[in-house]
RNA sequence: CGGGGUGUAGCGUAGCCCGGUCAUCGCGCCUGCUUUGGGAGCAGGAGGUCGCAGGUUCGAAUCCUGCCACCCCGACCA
C-alpha cells in the first residue's frame, strides 16, 4: 500500500498545514507563498538555529545583522549576482499611501512618494554586506572577517511550495572575506563540512557533499559547494550550500586590502547558507502516514508522560508519579512535556503526539501504579514496551540515543538502495522514471550534454561528489570520454 | 505569460447539465449527561452576502456576460 508521505506526487502541503505551517495567509494574493510558521514549527527552527550558532561560533564565526532593503544601484554592482536574481525580486518604489478620495475608507499608494532610486528587497545579502566591507577593510590586519546572519530573504518565485521554496524565508548566510585564494576555498569546504556533520548528526538526514557544475551554480560564484539529500519520494533536495565567490565581490564592491609585503589586491571571498528549507527535508526524510517523526536531537518535546485515569482522584494519583518522573529526566535535560488535561482523553493525545513526532510516549495508570511500571511507545517504529519505574532514566535516556542512530541509518540504507549506477541513457531514463533517486552516471563535463538531459528527462545534475572516485567512460548522453561519474536526479 | 481545472460555514464537500421547501453531509466549534489503557457516545445548539458585479426570469448556488482569486502542468528556484 502507497504510503502518503512517501508515494509519488503527493501533497506535502497537507501534512505541513495540520502539523506545523499554515501558508494560507489571505484572500489578498499578495502575500501568497509565504510561510506562517506555527509555535511548533518554529520551537523545531530555533532548535536547529541554537545547533548551528553554536557551530558558527565554534569556527571562529560572529553574528550581526545588515538591512533588509538593498538599492538598485549596490544591488547591481556585481553582475552575474544581479542578473541571476533579476526575475524574482520584490522592489519597493514608494514609501507612503494615502486615502482614496474616489474609495472613502480605502487607501491608494501616494503617487508623490515615488522613491528617487527603488529599494530591492533583499533575496541574498552579498550587495549590502560588501558595499559594508569595503569600509570595514583597509589591510591584511582587517582579514579574515568571518560574519553570519540570521535574517529573512524574498524571492518571488513563480511558484512556491511550502518550506521548499516560499516566498519569504528564514536562513543564515555566513559572508566572509579573506586575504587568499586557499584561505576562502578552505574556509567554503569547512562551512559545507559544517552543514553536512549539522545535518547527518543533528537531523538524522545523510547527504552528499559535492561541488555544483556550472549551470547549477550560485550566481556570482566561482565555486559552489553542497549537501544533497535524498527525500522519500526518490527526489532529491539541496539542503545548503557553500560558494567560493573569488574576487568577483571585491572587485564589485572595490574592496582591497594592504598586503603584508606592501602591495594591494582585492579580497577573496565566500559565503553560506542554509534555510527553512531544512524543515521541510526533516518532515520529508522521516516522516510517515502517522506524521511528523523527529529525531530526538531536535524535537522540541522528546518525552511526552500520558496519564489514563478514571475519575478526580484516580488522575491526582497518577499525577504525582508523572511529576516525578518529569522531574527525574528534567534533571538529565531531557525536554518532557506531562500533558494532564482533562479535556481530551488518551487516546486523542496518542495520536495527536505521533501526528507531532514526539521521539517517546510514556503512559501511566492505575495498572501501572500498582504494578511500578510504565509502558513506552518508540515514535519511530511505532512499538511499545513496559519499562519498570525505577529503571526509567537510563531507558529513555538509551532510547533516545538509539532513535537518533536508527533514524539516520534508516534514511541512508534507504539513499543507498536509491543510488543506481547507469551506463547507457535507455537504463537512466528507465531508473529516474521509474524507481528515481540519484542516478550516477558518466558525464562528459559540457553544458549541452548536461542541458539536453534535463530537457529529456527533467532530471539535472545535483552534484559532483568531493573526493569522486577517477573511473574512465563514456558519456550517458553523448558517448564522448567521461573521467567520472556524476550524481543526477529529478529535484524539488 | 501559454495549456488545463476549481471557487458553496473554520476545513473538506453534495447540489449546477434539467432554475422553484436546496442551501446537503462529514470534520471542527459550543452546552449537558455518560465516558477515559489507541482519535468517545448520545442529545441539543451556533455558524453561510453559495468568489465579486451585472443580466435573463415571477423566482438564480443553478442559465448568460464580465471581473477576481486560487490550484495543477511549463519557463524560474535555497
Amino acid at each position: 500500500m502507497a504510503n502518503k508521505l512517501t508515494s509519488r506526487n503527493t501533497d506535502y502541503s497537507k501534512w505541513y498545514n495540520e502539523i506545523v505551517v499554515n501558508a494560507d495567509l489571505a484572500e489578498n494574493s499578495a502575500v501568497r507563498g509565504c510561510m506562517i510558521i506555527k509555535p511548533y514549527g518554529y520551537a523545531i527552527w530555533e532548535k536547529m538555529q541554537a545547533e548551528l550558532d553554536k557551530m558558527f561560533k565554534a569556527t571562529g564565526h560572529e553574528n550581526a545583522y545588515f538591512p533588509l532593503f538593498v538599492p538598485k544601484s549596490l544591488f547591481e554592482a556585481e553582475e552575474k549576482n544581479a542578473e541571476g536574481f533579476a526575475k524574482e525580486c520584490a522592489v519597493v518604489t514608494h514609501y507612503r499611501l494615502k486615502n482614496d478620495e474616489d474609495n472613502p475608507g480605502k487607501l491608494i499608494v501616494d503617487p508623490n512618494a515615488k522613491l528617487e532610486e527603488e529599494l530591492v528587497v533583499r533575496p541574498t545579502s552579498e550587495a549590502v554586506i560588501w558595499n559594508t566591507y569595503k569600509s570595514w577593510i583597509q589591510s591584511y590586519r582587517d582579514l579574515p572577517i568571518l560574519i553570519n546572519q540570521w535574517a529573512n530573504v524574498v524571492r518571488w518565485e513563480m511558484r512556491t511550495r511550502l518550506f521548499l521554496r516560499t516566498a519569504e524565508f528564514l536562513w543564515q548566510e555566513g559572508h566572509t572575506a579573506h586575504a587568499t585564494k586557499a584561505e576562502a576555498i578552505a574556509e567554503a569546504r569547512q562551512m559545507n563540512q559544517v552543514y553536512a556533520d549539522f545535518v547527518e548528526n543533528y537531523m538524522a538526514i545523510p547527504v552528499i557533499q559535492g561541488i555544483k557544475t556550472e549551470s547549477e551554480r550560485f550566481a556570482g560564484a566561482v565555486e559552489t559547494f553542497c549537501i544533497e539529500a535524498l527525500m522519500q519520494d526518490g527526489k532529491a533536495l539541496q539542503a545548503g550550500t557553500s560558494h567560493f565567490l573569488g574576487q568577483n565581490f571585491s572587485k564589485a564592491f572595490d574592496v582591497k586590502y594592504a598586503t603584508a609585503e606592501g602591495g594591494l589586491d582585492y579580497v577573496w571571498a565566500t559565503s553560506w547558507g542554509v534555510s527553512t528549507r531544512l524543515i521541510g527535508a526533516l518532515i520529508m526524510t522521516h516522516s510517515d502516514d502517522n506524521g511528523l517523526v523527529l529525531p530526538p536531537n531536535l524535537a522540541p518535546i522528546q518525552v511526552v508522560i500520558i496519564p489514563i485515569y478514571k475519575g478526580e482522584e484516580e488522575q491526582n494519583e497518577v499525577a504525582i508519579t508523572a511529576e516525578k518522573i518529569k522531574r527525574d529526566l528534567e534533571e538529565k535535560n531531557i525536554r518532557v512535556k506531562f500533558d494532564n488535561r482533562d479535556k481530551f482523553k488518551p487516546g486523542y493525545k496518542f495520536n495527536d503526539y505521533e501526528l507531532k513526532g514526539v521521539p517517546l510516549r510514556i503512559a501511566i495508570g492505575p495498572k501501572d501504579l500498582k504494578n511500578g511500571t510504565l509502558e513506552i511507545a518508540r515514535r519511530d517504529t511505532l512499538s511499545k514496551s513496559i519499562v519498570s519505574q525505577g529503571e526509567i532514566v537510563g531507558y529513555i535516556t538509551s532510547e533516545l540515543e538509539k532513535i537518533q542512530i536508527d533514524l539516520f541509518e534508516k534514511a541512508k540504507a534507504f539513499r543507498s538502495e536509491n543510488i543506481t549506477k547507469v551506463d547507457d541513457f535507455e537504463s537512466f531514463k528507465e531508473v529516474l522514471n521509474g524507481k528515481g533517486g540519484f542516478v550516477s552516471a558518466h558525464w562528459d563535463g559540457t553544458n549541452e550534454s548536461e542541458e539536453a538531459i534535463k530537457k529529456d528527462t527533467k532530471a539535472t545534475i545535483r552534484c559532483i561528489p568531493l573526493d569522486n572516485e577517477q573511473e574512465a567512460g563514456v558519456c550517458v548522453f553523448s558517448g564522448n570520454p567521461s573521467l567520472q561519474r556524476v550524481l543526477f536526479a529529478k529535484s524539488y
